[in-house]
DNA sequence: AATCACTAGGCGAACGTTCGCTGTCCGCGC
DNA sequence: GCGCGGACAGCGAACGTTCGCCTAGTGATT
């Protein structure tokens, strides 16, 4: 039953008090630089920690016009993907002492709503955008007043926003050409949303991979891999096909087991490259060729752009591509 | 090359001026109550919304000595278990209106070093603490000064924290059960770090199991997971064990493949249940038979309760436990 | 006609900082 | 003996809010 006060915190003024100075003097010695004598110095110092002041960010920030906060906008944290890149992220603000406001954005309507204004009223020093889901939604780029800076690490409706992320239509190049290198020439691709950036890049490095290697584009191999009839069709092809790249590990894995089902070998029967790299892809039977997609680092550098982009104050809302490269399991 | 100016944002005073009112009672308006008239209340609403008012929740916090923000203290965002929790907890917050400041602490000494001081430092209301790997740290204890309440995700050394977390004794014990009523006499078990409280817990969930069923506890049958050597030979003696217990489904998943490697079939040959069902788990072959933790309701719960000890401003340590139940998969 | 009770809105202070300016004292050189 | 510059510290203002108290009007009631 232990009801105790909120316990104030000790300010500036508390430990002026204490050291017999004025709080402006204990102010520039705890913080700022100014012309302190080395004894009244130490004796504030003592003082403070004495009495364990902390220092009101809130305050600062209020006079300074800076929060050295930035703020995390995301889909879902517990995807992986999307929690390596904020893994990334924060520990690069950490190292930088920025601190991280996160805010996700799962049932709202838009990330508009809620989520953006609650980043604005806490005054942000900048976004970190990380929901793919609101790549086209325009409202977003409306909504993101030029005030702070921004990046993204998808696509953004409407553009000018500051982009990080891995090269897709490379990482789709690389799949496709390992599947070629192993002499495959009936290659089928498993896609989600068409829609979305990733799966159009991914696509299009897929088209690309066959026509350097004088392979025909048939529309027919292209499926989408949510639509579980059309994938079982296709599987049942598969005779045809000798191989499947999936644009994502979870596409993949997906049809590993649809291709066990029909009783299909992997990759005997059939290869199968994925993307992404997720933790899954290496415990998978057989465990799995994919993609690997430097998440950590993408949300690394994208917080490095964003920091650096509010201690210059300036936008040129540039492009960072990071490379992928494969890595080769059972399943090819 | 765009380089445009920082733009200040509006304030009150701004709305004020052009509202041709004094800028307290625009306060009013837009924020607290008071009686004003209906006709500036519209007038002073209109210029706020043209000139696209956003409120600075700095300058609030300062005189109402509360952020509405909390701070989470995570071990590994990535990790998948914790992120769930997160995702939950963050949703929580969000709901009530608070914002969240996330701070993992992989690399320092402790999280006393930089990030509660980080928390303390931007007055958070509270803090969630959702850190395995400081359960035994005691500076963790004694740098959560008394001054905001605090709610973990763990034990904390020293104790007087309140605690929400899942049944861990229950989990060893339904699982443990499941393999009895298979009928299994020889049960082994293989566990993580064993000062962890969750090993011990589910050890001691376990040894209640074979309590029950009059079966003899064998410490032989138990073998850290992380000693590869160990749990070979454990394996080696699989003829005499007919079931495997392993104390998270990702040393389950090390248990499977090691079977497999011996060439031992499941559950035939030996019978494997694990514990947290991560994703995982369902596509793991054969699919894996596992406890379910239900972190995404347990971040919740701990939010809430968090955020009740703010606004009440009490603090009577609780210690809140979720319950768990078994997920019948192919392992057994 | 003087009082009353409202209502609408203004005003000053406070929250915890930073920053630039002002004042005081001291020692020094001429 | 006078002025000067430097070292040290204080002071006021500002940042954008909230809050309680005060004042000027306005009808209605005595």
């Amino acid at each position: 039953m232990a009801s105790r006060k909120p316990a104030r915190h000790v300010s500036v003024k508390d430990v002026a008090a204490r050291a017999g100075v004025s709080f402006q003097t204990t102010s520039k010695v705890l913080n700022g630089g100014g012309t302190v004598s080395e004894v009244t110095r130490a004796r504030i110092h003592q003082v403070a920690s004495d009495l364990g002041y902390v220092p009101n960010l809130q305050a600062r920030s209020l006079v300074m016009q800076r929060t050295r906060t930035v703020g995390l906008l995301a889909g879902d944290f517990s995807d992986q993907n999307l929690s390596r890149l904020i893994v990334g992220a924060e520990r690069e603000a950490r190292r930088q002492g920025y601190g991280v406001l996160m805010t996700s954005i799962d049932l709202e309507v838009s990330g508009t709503e809620y989520a953006l204004p609650s980043l604005m009223e806490r005054r942000v020093d900048g976004i970190l955008l990380a929901a793919p889901q609101m790549e086209e939604d325009r409202a977003v780029a409306r909504a993101l007043d030029k005030t702070v800076p921004v990046v993204s690490l998808h696509h953004i409706a409407g553009g000018g926003v500051a982009t990080v992320g891995s090269d897709d239509e490379l990482t789709g190049l690389l799949a496709t050409r390992h599947l070629v290198a192993k002499g495959h020439r009936a290659i089928a691709i498993v896609i989600g949303p068409r829609a979305r950036r990733v799966t159009q890049d991914r696509l299009r490095g897929y088209r690309k991979a066959l026509e350097e290697a004088g392979l025909p584009f048939d529309e027919r191999l292209v499926t989408d891999g949510s639509d579980g009839a059309a994938k079982v069709e296709l599987l049942q092809r598969a005779p045809g096909i000798s191989a499947i790249f999936a644009e994502n590990d979870h596409l993949a894995i997906g049809v590993l087991s649809a291709l066990r089902d029909l009783g299909k070998r992997v990759p005997q029967d059939c290869a199968v490259v994925g993307c992404d790299d997720i933790e899954m892809a290496a415990f998978t039977v057989p465990p799995l060729t994919t993609i690997h997609i430097p998440f950590y680092e993408t949300g690394e550098q994208a917080m490095r752009l964003l920091l650096e982009m509010i201690t210059s104050g300036s936008v040129a809302p540039r492009k960072l591509l990071l490379p992928v490269h494969l890595i080769s399991r059972g399943s090819t």
